[in-house]
DNA sequence: AGCACGCCGACT
DNA sequence: GTCGGCGTGCTC
């Protein structure tokens, strides 16, 4: 007796093939069985998607290839698994092998049947969870949290909206709620997920020193292949009860799933950029109505999509899809930090920072405070420029200006990684003196300690600055490091880009500035005032943390913004701490203009080597969708070239394609499919160097 | 996506 | 005379 299987193998969406393979199979192999597969010369894992059909009485029309070895050793993956897959690969017009491989553990790919026998004998020890120091002896609930926890406990399943201020205590209801649900129940497994590989550790930390080291598995691109090969076996077994994740943990096979958290929401990080782009906490909210798992959305700014969707649990109106939980106290730290916005319309020429906040800085620093200054623009100085004859320190590939890095005297394009010596001239008119314009976290840096030289610590010795950003970190450990430094009180002044103002639970600071936020309040973006909001606040959050050490010290927290738009509403919001009035401003302006959460999106993009090749495609593309069915209630607007129309030497351009209906547009990507793949052998598809699909699109 | 096959420039 | 550039085409 033999059978054809369907199986999803590794193969874009891109290439003419179904999205599944057909094989010949002497056993009528389960669906969710990782089998090796021959495809072209090579042998590739495939996941059996389909019942096994028949091939008795069917006629020999093609003539299937036999499937590999079957790794058998694995529990199939479950059926909630494969429609998280499939529906992800519908809603993000992707084929079901590519999700389903791409969550998979790469080294699966390459491990025999054998190897894997032998790695999933070493560890599978499902037992309960070990009672810890810490479990035996947890913190008191506040009445907040108490509540929020009572009725997230309350129903079966369910996604709730938690709104709770940095400092709230949002983590320990995270805690509580899976030590609940665990105890509860023995078989059951929570998905907790963070935006950020760097907040991984201290979630980790916690949660083991909770649950204790066996019950908690990490998973996220930071890990070696060998473990994340063991995390994902772990969480596939049942054996790790808690698996904590960066997105692509929404994929983990958990066949226990009973609770999913998705802290801090809001981050633009669980929005995937590459690849398939999905969006890791909407995927988060789809399978948790799946499998009747509940579901946390966690942040003390919502995204304004979860934020419409939410409606107070003990409200007078009904409706949300998701249930809204207030936390807004904090919790053994001191007051919100007192905003202070500094008119910079007001101050000499050329200030970079204001007296008023020097001094403040200052006196943190002789009182032994620390302080964060936060700009989001790594490098020396965005651009290089020549005061004789305007030559600027342009890409060559790409129309983006790089950026002067002086530590190692580089000229570097943050978008295609092209790099030089910085020349001693100008290269245009031989001028030897060419100029820095602007500054980024390494001038700062420069300007503060040279700001600071004549300042001393209570102890008398020098000021200490340090800088966080992706330059800072790119070694092993060196995030670490610098954290630990920050931690024990060496550090006065911190200065970085918006990695330091996520997570991180300083103690000691008592100021936070951001120096020049400007940038998102004109953005063309029309999500740039959401994301900045949320980032001031997280910032603001940094501040004062520690009610007993703002106690002792007699000092207050602030955060200081210094901004020429000093009466911009996001900023009069911000100053009361008031999220609630900038989403109802936000989600009004959004409502008349008929933008999101009030209309769905999606970018058609395309990639060629000449602007007006990018166009033709995007063009016909539009021209070809007036066919379809349902294209009327979807608007097409024109092509566009991208903000950076040309990056490494390739011209972009796209589409903005928008509906008030999520089905309608779903529709018309559907069928809009297979006609793109058309278009590309045709004389509109010439010089197109890639194309793709980008459905809730994060920025525009 | 891989990985082939297939035609045109600088090297042993 | 070969090694190798990446341009089209195929993979159940």
């Amino acid at each position: 007796m033999a059978w054809r299987l369907d199986i999803a193998v590794q193969t874009p969406a891109h290439a003419a093939l179904g999205d599944l393979l057909s094989y010949a199979s002497p056993a009528p192999l389960v669906p969710g069985t990782l089998v090796r597969v021959p495809l072209g010369r090579r042998e590739v894992l495939g996941v059996v998607w389909n019942p096994p059909v028949s091939l008795e009485n069917a006629e020999p029309d093609m003539a299937l290839k036999p499937v590999g070895a079957a790794l058998d050793a694995l529990a199939p993956l479950g059926e909630a698994w494969r429609d998280l897959v499939a529906f992800a690969a519908r809603y993000y017009q992707r084929s079901i092998g590519e999700i389903a491989l791409a969550a998979l553990p790469p080294q699966l790919r390459d491990l025999s049947g054998t190897q894997l026998a032998r790695r999933l004998r070493r560890k599978t020890t499902t037992g309960p969870v070990a009672e810890t120091a810490e479990a035996a002896h947890p913190v008191a609930l506040s009445a907040e949290q108490t509540a929020a926890l009572a009725r997230i406990e309350a129903g079966d399943a369910g996604t709730f909206l938690l709104v709770g201020s940095t400092g709230s205590g949002k983590t320990e209801v995270y805690l509580r709620c899976v030590a609940d649900l665990l105890a509860a129940d023995p078989g059951a497994q929570a998905l907790v997920m963070v935006p950020e590989i760097n907040l991984t550790p201290q979630l980790e930390a916690r949660f083991k020193a909770r649950f204790g080291d066996d019950a908690v598995v990490s998973l996220h691109s930071g890990m070696t292949n060998p473990q994340r090969l063991a995390s994902w076996l772990a969480a596939h077994s049942g054996a790790a009860r808690i698996v904590l994740g960066t997105r692509m943990a929404v994929f983990a096979s958990m066949p226990g799933l009973k609770l999913v958290v998705v802290d801090e929401e809001h981050d633009p990080s669980y929005k995937q950029q590459e690849g398939a782009r999905y969006s890791a906490r909407d995927l988060a909210v789809w399978r948790g109505q799946r499998e009747g798992a509940k579901v946390i959305l966690g942040s003390a700014t919502p995204s304004l999509e979860s934020w419409h969707q939410s409606r107070p649990a003990e409200g007078e109106d009904p409706g949300g899809r998701y249930v809204r939980l207030a936390m807004p106290s904090r919790i053994g730290a001191g007051e919100l930090p007192t905003v202070r916005l500094v008119d910079m319309n007001l101050q000499p020429p050329k200030t970079v920072i204001s007296g008023a906040l020097l001094d403040a800085i200052g006196q943190r620093i002789a009182r032994g405070e620390q302080s964060m200054v936060f700009l989001n623009r790594r490098g020396y100085a965005p651009v290089l420029a020549c005061a004789d004859c305007g030559w600027k320190s342009e890409c060559p590939h790409c129309s983006a200006y790089r950026v002067f890095h002086k530590i190692d005297r580089t000229l570097r394009c943050h978008h295609c990684g092209f790099t030089e010596r910085v020349p001693r001239a100008c290269p245009s008119c031989g001028n030897p003196d060419i100029a820095p314009v602007g500054r980024g976290t390494e001038r700062l840096e420069e300007h503060l300690a040279e700001l600071f030289a004549a300042v001393t610590r209570p102890d008398g010795s020098a000021v200490r600055i340090a800088r966080i950003d992706a330059d800072s970190t790119k070694k092993q450990g060196a995030l670490e490091s610098q954290l630990a430094a920050v931690h024990s009180g060496e550090v006065d002044v911190l200065v970085g880009t918006q990695m330091i103002a996520k997570g991180h639970d300083f103690r000691r600071i008592t100021l936070v500035a951001a120096v020049n936020p400007d940038g998102a309040l004109f953005s063309s973006d029309f999500r740039a005032p959401e994301r900045l909001f949320g980032l001031l606040m997280q910032s603001a959050g940094r501040a004062g943390r520690d009610a007993a050490y703002l106690a002792a010290q007699g000092a207050t927290a602030e955060m200081w913004i210094q901004t020429h738009h000093a009466q911009h509403p996001l900023f009069s919001a911000l100053r009361r701490h008031d999220y609630t009035a900038f989403a109802r401003q936000q989600l009004e302006e959004r409502a008349a203009a008929g933008m999101p959460p009030f209309a769905f999106q999606a970018l058609l993009r395309a990639d060629a080597r000449t602007q007006e090749a990018a166009q033709a495609f995007l063009n016909a593309a539009s021209a070809a969708a007036d066919a379809l069915e349902g294209a009327d209630r979807v608007v097409r607007y024109p092509a566009v070239p991208l903000a950076i129309q040309r990056v490494a030497n390739v011209e972009r351009a796209q589409m903005l394609i928008e509906s008030p209906s999520r089905a309608a547009l779903q529709r018309l990507l559907a069928q809009w499919q297979p006609l793109l793949h058309a278009l590309r052998r045709t004389p509109e598809g010439k010089g197109v160097i890639r194309w793709l699909v980008d459905v809730d699109p994060h920025s525009i």
